[in-house]
DNA sequence: ACTTGTCATTTGCAAATGCAATTATTGTTC
DNA sequence: GAACAATAATTGCATTTGCAAATGACAAGT
């Protein structure tokens, strides 16, 4: 196993000997995590008072971006999971922001878009957003922040490709355990 | 309200008018959120051969790093709400992964440490999430990754500066609303 | 000792989430 | 065209989450 040399029981932790250290805290998961989870947290407050949540913001400002989207488009544009989103549209559906119509030519689909309502919110939401954005960042550079995104943007798609390799691995794990 | 001048209907998107654009897809809590979340998902599906969640590791690599913790102590290094954590750990313990003793000198608090059964497994899976990181970053140059996490971190407390701005806005917002 | 206040954890409640069925509709093949 | 597979969405179930309220334990002042 790759990096075990680099595990080390927390009672070394004190001695010198090794270089390097696993820290989850420093790990690129934990980090991630970290930080998006605490930007959600803080941008879900800030939009709480106009009575939305944060996947709803999402998935009204993804409907914005682009209307009249099929559920599982809908999913992929939000990377919210489809049965959540099935249900939290139905919410919406219900409090007025969204409507909700099954396709003539395919009944299987559903079209989900804005309604007026739920259009005029967004668009007070949007602003709000912008100015979140700008303050969560306003002590870096722009050009770090670009490259930020960028870098994001890679790891992500670097992340599509590895699946497949995780998951063969965890079949193997899987079926070891199988025989346990 | 700063920003505005970039809100643009969704039905604008196709004129050329305006130079800049707003996008769900491209502000950074959501690519931020999308990474993290991605990378969580597949990590968690990576040792959940293992019986364990993602939460679950991330309590037990924090008190491999650090043990004999109190919760709210853990609750901070592990970016996990206290109330989740404490119901967490009563799962943990039920599965024999930790233990949760009340101090003697003051009752209040709680001491969250590693079982030997816990230990075994966290030094069984540290070196699979070593791996797992660096195969989710093999095409980056060293460098953009770790300037990536400076960057991170640096973010990460910069919210933490901008929170009490936040809660105030959110405030007048609240007082706003209770006259309706 | 008795109220008051603060601190650390726990619980109640409502939402969000992921996985695994299930339903409903459409396509395909013999 | 009847059986079967494929597709899109929904539902059931268990877990995780966050906020707010409650509990339980200590601290201070009177």
């Amino acid at each position: 196993m790759i990096g075990a040399r680099l595990l080390e029981g927390c009672k070394s932790c004190t001695k010198a000997g090794r270089k390097t250290l696993y820290r989850l805290t420093n790990s690129l998961p934990y980090m991630l995590n970290r930080v998006g989870v605490r930007m959600g947290d803080l941008f879900s407050r800030r939009i709480a008072g106009y009575g939305v949540t944060l996947p709803m913001y999402r998935v009204m400002a993804a409907l914005w971006e682009k209307g009249d989207q099929r559920l599982g488009d809908l999913a992929d544009m939000t990377t919210i999971e489809i049965s959540t989103l099935s249900r939290l549209v139905g919410e919406m559906k219900r409090r007025g922001l969204v409507t909700r119509t099954r396709l003539k030519d395919n009944a299987r689909t559903v079209a989900i878009n804005l309604t007026p309502k739920g259009r005029t919110l967004v668009e007070e939401l949007i602003p709000i957003a912008i100015h979140f954005e700008e303050v969560a960042v306003r002590n870096f550079p722009s050009k770090n922040v670009s490259d930020l995104k960028t870098v994001l943007a890679e790891i992500y798609e670097s992340l599509n490709s590895i699946e497949p390799e995780i998951e063969e691995v965890n079949k193997a794990r899987k079926a070891a355990k199988a025989r346990v």
